[in-house]
DNA sequence: ATTAATGCTAACTATAGTATGTAGCAGACG
DNA sequence: CGTCTGCTACATACTATAGTTAGCATTAAT
């Protein structure tokens, strides 16, 4: 797995998003229905993380899917 | 499987760009290194794609990951 | 030092990824 | 007309791995 990958930069994004929202990710956890050591491994790149996922922690976050990807 | 699900909307956007590019499935299936099949099965919106799989078809559609999920 | 948050390992089960084969349709062409 | 060719849909089925969980370790802050 790539140290540059799009799986990286997901997980960096991902973590951001919720530091700026003040969540931690138990809490994140519970918005998005998913459990937390999860969304720890997304943020750390650990898993290749499906399209219905990407939606779930998006709609927690409140962002758009695609702004979770793009940069 | 919801019907208007996200996974729907990618399927839609896929098969669309590959027509644009008067692309065959098999041909873009060559490009991004994924099996003729399987991109059947993903603009049918019959599989839950996962990230690295998004960038491949992204990459051999020549747009932004994030271009194929917003919208 | 206690608490809260996160990291990390290990396991199980659901399903994505890969593949083969069949069938149907549309256009081209003798 | 019949049949050939290219493309796509669709049905399985196998195997890799995503999804989910539990438990303990580590870190950071107060």
């Amino acid at each position: 797995m790539n140290k540059e990958s799009i799986l990286v930069n997901f997980g960096k994004k991902v973590k951001a998003k919720r530091k700026e929202k003040g969540l931690s990710q138990e809490e994140l956890s519970y918005k998005a229905n998913l459990h937390r050591t999860y969304i720890g491994m997304i943020e750390r790149a650990e898993k290749n993380i499906t399209l219905l996922n990407i939606e779930k922690i998006a709609l927690a976050l409140d962002v758009l899917p695609g702004d979770l990807l793009n940069n």
